[in-house]
DNA sequence: GAGTTTGAAACT
DNA sequence: CAGTTTCAAACTC
């Protein structure tokens, strides 16, 4: 499809012009969900024109649903084909082009209501991929592998970040940043509410959600906030015993450690264990079988100790339980209960013992690797802590469940997932969770126990302080499930790192983290702060410097650029000759524009207008007043601005982080757009060679730039 | 308290 | 296995 639109005519007039004349409102991306659920309501999804904003010939098209018609425009191609005319509408106008007027007649046309789907968003973000890989002439990564990775990007997290960060670009240029600039989380939440075709789309879901009135959960709705207001009442008495749980925070983040070397010994095995999987199949069963019928009675004996005793006194047993099951000291005025449980777990370990050598002999006989024997042993003896935590867990009975429709019996269940039995506190109806129910009940835990062996562990380990842990423990929890939170910033208890109190790690796939150390704002910031100081002191730069990323970025860019320009000025001794350039250019720039209001982030600003200005120098081969505007820039200070052009990047969309080959290909893009607009046109054979040369370590300075920057964000992420 | 948002779990 | 839907908690107003 995308062939058919780039051959398609509206498309060559308009190919290198669409990022400059359309921006989204709002975050473009509407969910498949919702546009499913537009159509079946008989409305489009459509992208409309809003007529005009700013002096730069740039409009703003906005999302809207509108009622489908059988004569309008039903196929995504038919949809970019409209707004391509639309654009092309624009683009032929006069250099004012009245942009009212244009809406207008893009209006009558009756083109406005055209559908663009989902897919065509994706395909319009491809026409500005392609813009971008065609302006730069060397293009190290073709443009498919681009694609390719954009495409995957979008789907994934339903945006494209040079989609995203093309618009903010235009946005800076308009002064009218309340809008798109950095409207990645927040913003574009607050956006995607004013969306016209959201409230479409989701009006009619909840006008059908009427379940929440039913007698069942409204009348436990009563009671839930006096309960839980009950518990936080024995939280609080908790806490007076909390010096005494401190061993079992140890005992758990042991566990929880000793459960992740555990995991990482399995993904070594799991091509070993394919071939006996079928053996080890039916001894897990049997194993399982034998757990789970001691967890049970584990649980089963909690939970009716729990149902005939009252709260507070259950509470006071499970400290009892936990301190003593984990083998730690007990209080002395605990001593006497601690040592009947004592006896418990002493002959659960016992029990324990047995299945082991049971399953030793069994597997001897097999033929079965030492090692495997070894883990499936770790395994289930793991198992059987988790059990018994989950047992205290049960008796704690802090999780109350709202379950409606799963009958606790799926692990969107907070009990079910913590292996535990639903209690009197709960919400939930028809609740299966209970130990009425055992028998179905560990059938459904035993088959997501073989799906996932760790489906019931770290996450249902409650970690009462989570940053008493060593950082290593504090590591290993959170990378053991890492998120993948793409709205939340990872500040809020949607986020399991956070409701867990820990650092996203590793293992996290979120986007726009702000649960690090050093998340990429401060980090920019940090980073600007350094450079600006580095310049106004001329401090030579230190090509050692591998603690500060954003320096080392620069730097690497920087030598490189000197590099290539073989006649270039000594950066070093330049730097602060540019760095005053670069200010008085940005005063010129500032008193033309008249954006007082915009100091703090003028300088983005401004390097933003760097980039548009050559985007439209290249796409149009107009040397206008933008050219002479950007003349003005010695190339020492184009350099400098360059090298701040990635930090604002970084700032802008912190998705870039996580996408090299966008960063790569952008920056690339815009470093040969401002460095050599003219140098690329006269080029010729003889400095070919020098061109090459230069365009490789600028791809150098680039991947290693964003790979010493992803790397170091990692790191700072723990330190 | 109702409605919305969110991300994991479950499903296809 | 990727994309989509369902779900219940978290959150907002």
């Amino acid at each position: 499809m995308s062939n058919s639109i780039q051959n398609s005519q509206a498309n060559s007039s308009t190919q290198n012009t669409l990022s400059n004349l359309f921006q989204v409102e709002s975050n473009p991306i509407l969910r498949s969900a919702d546009l499913n659920t537009c159509f079946s309501k008989g409305f489009s999804t459509s992208f409309k024109p809003v007529s005009p904003l700013n002096n730069n010939g740039s409009s703003i098209i906005k999302p809207v649903a509108v009622k489908r018609t059988s004569s309008q425009a039903s196929t995504p191609l038919a949809g970019l084909q409209n707004l391509l005319s639309f654009s092309s509408l624009l683009s032929n106008a006069s250099k004012k082009p009245d942009l009212q007027q244009a809406t207008q007649d893009y209006e009558k046309e009756n083109v406005s209501n055209s559908t663009l789907s989902y897919q065509l968003m994706r395909e319009l973000q491809h026409q500005l991929q392609l813009e971008l890989s065609q302006q730069s002439q060397s293009t190290p990564l073709s443009s498919s592998t681009i694609g390719n990775y954009m495409n995957e990007q979008s789907i994934a997290s339903n945006s494209s970040p040079l989609f995203q960060f093309l618009s903010s670009t235009e946005q800076c240029n308009n002064n009218n940043q309340s809008l798109l600039f950095g409207a990645t989380n927040q913003n574009s939440q607050l956006l995607n509410k004013n969306s016209p075709s959201l409230q479409a789309a989701q009006k009619p879901i909840s006008e059908e959600q009427e379940e929440a009135t039913s007698p069942c959960v409204v009348k436990k709705r009563k009671v839930q906030k006096k309960k839980q207001v009950s518990s936080q009442n024995l939280n609080e008495q908790k806490t007076e015993e909390m010096e005494s749980e401190c061993s079992n925070e140890q005992n758990r983040s042991q566990i929880s450690a000793s459960i992740v070397n555990l995991q990482q010994e399995q993904l070594e095995e799991v091509k070993i264990t394919q071939k006996k999987s079928k053996v080890e199949g039916k001894k897990r069963q049997k194993k399982s079988k034998k757990s789970s019928q001691s967890l049970e009675e584990q649980l089963s004996n909690q939970i009716d100790f729990n149902k005939s005793d009252s709260q507070k006194e259950s509470l006071t047993d499970t400290n009892q339980e936990d301190s003593n099951k984990k083998g730690d000291s007990p209080l002395p005025s605990q001593q006497d209960v601690n040592n009947q449980k004592e006896s418990q777990s002493n002959e659960n370990q016992s029990d324990e013992e047995e299945e082991d050598d049971e399953e030793m002999e069994q597997q001897s006989a097999d033929g079965k690797s030492h090692k495997q024997q070894s883990l499936s042993q770790q395994q289930q003896k793991l198992l059987m802590q988790i059990g018994e935590n989950q047992g205290n867990g049960s008796n704690k009975k802090t999780r109350i469940c709202n379950c409606k429709k799963t009958k606790c019996l799926k692990l969107y269940c907070d009990c079910f997932a913590a292996g535990e039995f639903c209690g009197a506190e709960c919400n939930c109806c028809e609740c299966s969770n209970t130990v009425a129910n055992k028998e179905a009940r560990n059938k459904i835990v035993e088959g997501l126990l073989e799906k996932n062996p760790f489906a019931f562990n770290v996450k249902d380990i409650e970690i009462e302080e989570p940053s008493q842990l060593s950082l290593k423990a504090q590591k290993k929890l959170a990378s053991k499930k890492g998120c993948n939170c793409r709205r939340s910033g990872c500040l809020k208890k949607y986020c399991q790192c956070y409701q867990d109190g820990l650092q996203c790690g590793e293992h996290c796939k979120c986007n726009g983290c702000e649960n690090c150390e050093k998340p990429a704002k401060k980090l920019f910031l940090a980073e600007q702060n350094s450079l600006s100081l580095q310049s106004q002191n001329s401090t030579p730069p230190n090509n050692n410097n591998n603690t500060n990323s954003f320096n080392t970025q620069s730097l690497l860019i920087n030598n490189n650029l000197s590099l290539s320009k073989q006649n270039s000025i000594n950066f070093n001794e330049n730097q602060n000759k540019q760095f005053q350039a670069s200010v008085q250019y940005n005063n010129q720039l500032n008193s033309q524009q008249n954006t007082s209001k915009l100091n703090n982030k003028a300088n983005n600003s401004l390097l933003f207008n760097h980039m548009n200005t050559a985007f439209n120098n290249n796409n149009n081969n107009n040397k206008n007043t933008s050219n002479n505007q950007l003349n003005l820039l010695d190339e020492s200070a184009q350099q400098l601005v360059l090298t701040q052009l990635l930090s604002s990047m970084v700032a802008q969309q912190t998705s870039i982080l996580n996408n090299p080959l966008i960063q790569l290909a952008t920056l690339q893009a815009s470093l040969q757009s401002v460095l050599m607009p003219q140098q690329h046109q006269q080029q010729t054979q003889q400095n070919s060679f020098e061109s090459s040369i230069e365009s490789l370590l600028l791809q150098a300075a680039a991947v290693a730039a964003s790979n010493s920057f992803k790397d170091t964000s990692k790191q700072n992420k723990y330190e």
